[in-house]
DNA sequence: AGACTTTTTGAGAACAATTCTCAAAGGAGT
DNA sequence: ACTCCTTTGAGAATTGTTCTCAAAAAGTCT
């Protein structure tokens, strides 16, 4: 069993809730993508699997994987939420590009001692930090300039 | 004359638009808050001014406000988005805390230096960083504790 | 001031993402 | 098998946001 599944399992058990078939089969659907997704990513990519899950199931099992501790919202961009696993996966800064949409990614380390030390400062429990930029990819910089 | 309003009119002119009373009354409505506010906020505030301005004209008097450099779009708590001025009012932490609801502001000098020294090496042109901090305020973690 | 052109507006319809409803089905414990 | 919850699919309902369109307003030129 994978461990994703064990702790989700676990999670519902301490709920007194249970793990289904339509939950399980969301559940590897959000592990088997590496990267960011929406809800209609996730819907479509469970629905390959076994076309018996309904979108409403999506939306209800996702707060309880975010519950679990196994799936973070990530950010939104043009009016959907996306959402990531992260499972051995920390959080990390995400690179936006205004023109493009692409994100990369680079990892918090430098970033989350400060937000830490505030965050005693202000006696303030930290559970998540997010950090999004904003701005314009090489790529888009470079064909921007190209223009002019 | 605001400042604000020299800025809005300045950025309208250049794209051949129009500061008219509409406008006029989201920009100060706008202002004359300081804090996080909603659209649904907004638009109650103008039409506490004037009840002639619509939900419509404030939808589209948003874009152009942060257009303008003069709003951000701040953060997303209960799938409303919420925006805030920020003239003379630089970008800053949120602090949001899980249970009330709460936003504490924070500056950002300590971690902004280190986004940019990532943003050089990705070559990529920052524009705007968004950190929200996730957790529990002081007062909500006292409570829960006094709770066990 | 009047004529002309373009932008802006309010009001409500349309849209899209998300949540709710409810009757039927499923699971776990006995 | 019986009972008591939990869960589900399907579609309806809701909610935040965007669009449409005819009428009004603003700016420009004469």
């Amino acid at each position: 069993m994978q461990e994703y599944e064990k702790i989700f399992r676990d999670f519902l058990k301490r709920r007194g809730l249970k793990l289904t078939e339509p939950r399980k089969l969301i559940l590897d659907a959000a592990f088997s993508v590496h990267h960011h997704f929406t809800v209609e990513q996730l819907f479509r990519l469970v629905k390959a699997e076994s076309s018996l899950v309904s979108l409403a199931t999506v939306y209800r099992t996702l707060p309880l994987l975010i519950e679990a501790g196994l799936l973070q919202q990530s950010m939104r961009s043009s009016s959907r939420d996306s959402f990531e696993h992260i499972l051995g996966h920390p959080r990390h800064i995400h690179w936006i590009c205004e023109t493009c949409g692409a994100v990369i990614e680079s990892d918090l380390d430098e970033v989350k001692p400060i937000v830490e030390s505030d965050a005693e400062r202000f006696k303030f429990e930290l559970r998540e930090i997010k950090l999004n930029v904003i701005g314009l990819c090489w790529k888009c910089k470079q064909s921007e300039n190209n223009l002019q």
